[in-house]
DNA sequence: GATGAATGAGTGTTCATTCAT
DNA sequence: CATGAATGAACACTCATTCAT
């Protein structure tokens, strides 16, 4: 599992990554072969490892990628000029949304990061996938305009909406049977508790 | 993969599913073997199958073992008698406490849950799992006292407190970056904030 | 595979070669595991050990039962009294039966039969078996009233029938596509054939 | 089970069958692993896998080699220019030749073919074989001049014969013991005996 | 006499990864 | 640069058979 620095994805890296995604979607990340990922892209399977070290690097790529799709979904639904309410579920939605079309990325949002990149030991989308996640931070930071406690306010809250989100779309038939809601409606609910609760 | 009812617990199952338990614990469930359980429980592999359906069953019944540990920990560390800040302390760090030990245990806690038990193809843990997952919540109602909108209000309390333990594990060296603050200050103080939002 | 010379079936071996033979004919020997047949038998799998020295002891007892079988059904079939051609047909015919209702003995019949009886190591089933093959030819040879070369003819005849019998209905389907003609309607005109070139 | 038309034989193909064939022979087809094959042909197990799709593949390919040697076999053995006796006899003899060199194979002779080519889900092999069938019937139906019930005659005839050559070599202890005859001239007096009926 | 308990020895198949060309 | 070819290492699951009780 020998991690090196390389060179920044060329036309090829972002081919391949793109046919791994829709793999990666349609049918899970574990269920997905190296082989079908090259025969999607284009590309012979051995050619696959000239541009990503192996499948994991592939894996860390589409991360990177997640979080950019996060960060443009957060800054379309949200807005200075609109309530706090209105940020709020926008953020909330924005998640949600992004969960249920990537169920499965969603869970890297979750996972941990690569930090210390003091080791050389790293791929470059690790450290790009961690510097998107602290502009996200650091934009609601500003958009609640929270003043002291700022970091540990984002990140409860944020974890919070995280934890919402998953636990409901798991448990969404027990929910169902319990109080008769769809999904929808029940999560619209809980976004709602959420604010109050702040 | 025919489910079926078994009948319940021998001193094998036991000692396998204890060993099953460490090898999750200690690399995972996917990267561990039918073979490895089998070492290390001390039988031969085939004996395995002679007291589990499958590697699925063995999975199933660390399931409802983990349940049984959760709600242990939560009625030891919860009472009538103290306040709700106290409780509501107690079930944050029963399930905080929970992660530490059984980090692989705690994805459980918010996966699927099969809950179509009027088909006939589940396995009893299954059906034993939800019941004590419903147990839990009965118990948490009525420890809340809570009056009106039980239902939701504590299950979004309770995937909060799932979700901020689990991202704060997740990503506890970037808070250490950012905040200087140990795992272990850093969500004592989230539980708090939770606390206060309530 | 040692063999030896057992005592003769006792109750227990007539109710686990039932359970088997139902099986074989259901599913296959190959598909059939000593478990179903001692569940079906309503034996313990380890008792089948007691009164069978293996699987292929039950098989060997099995073809026995299908040889009398055929003998049975042959003398049902023809007679002193009816016309050559009427004793041929009922021949064939009773082969015929007999492969629509057990295709996998009629195999059998065509197998290799231990002659040496000399060595101490072969099943009793097999002799027994033996014995009923000579009983059979010896019934064919005064039916057909042979004078010479009876050996031969009788064994070429039975041959060629067996041959057409399975041949036929291993290429049923190729046979209806090439002359539209069902199995039973073919097969009928090429026992006559058979009988005419006699 | 994904059966899908392959690109025809390489040099592997070939290499890899030829192993098959070998322990095929030598300890029959179901008690052949995979492995043993690779072992013998010189590959990896693996590699098996990338030429043939399945086990299964690699027997149809092995049915329809054994095909191509019958037809050869046959096309070598007669002539328009010799008797009908001489004819007759080649082809007998082609069949038992070839039942001596490929016992295994002969069976396949009797089994059934797929023909039901309309489907997709069929080997390349498959229709081969079926083909090659085809050719020898038509072959034999010149050869022996007939005019009218061809099919049925050259269809009964050959089912006789396949009959008589496995039936006789199955038996042949069970021959000599009767007839103090060797297989070899017994089964030539079986042929002539066919002959005559004809 | 009957069996519960245990297992050795497979079995076909998959897949990420390597490397010579 | 790109890849065809090859494979090592697994992996979940099966089953006939044994033997102490």
């Amino acid at each position: 599992m020998a991690r090196r620095v390389k060179e920044e994805p060329s036309i090829h890296r972002k081919r391949i990554s793109e046919a791994a995604e829709k793999l990666f979607i349609r049918q899970g990340i574990e269920k997905t072969t190296v082989s079908q990922i090259a025969e999607l892209a284009g590309y012979s399977k051995a050619t696959i490892y000239v541009y990503f070290e192996n499948k994991e690097e592939i894996i860390s790529y589409l991360v990177l990628h997640s979080m950019e799709l996060i960060k443009k979904q957060i800054l379309s639904s949200t807005d200075d000029t609109y309530s706090d309410e209105e940020n709020f579920m926008g953020v909330c939605n924005s998640l949600l949304k992004y969960n249920k079309k990537y169920p499965m990325y969603f869970q890297f949002l979750q996972d941990t990061i690569n930090v210390d990149f003091s080791s050389e030991k790293y791929y470059q989308s690790e450290k790009d996938t961690y510097m998107i996640g602290e502009e996200i931070h650091t934009y609601l930071t500003k958009l609640f305009n929270l003043k002291d406690d700022t970091f540990i306010t984002v990140f409860t809250v944020w974890s919070s909406i995280c934890g919402v989100i998953q636990m409901t779309a798991k448990k969404a038939k027990y929910i169902k049977k319990q109080t008769g809601l769809s999904e929808t409606d029940f999560i619209q609910a809980e976004f709602r508790r959420l604010f109050k609760m702040l």
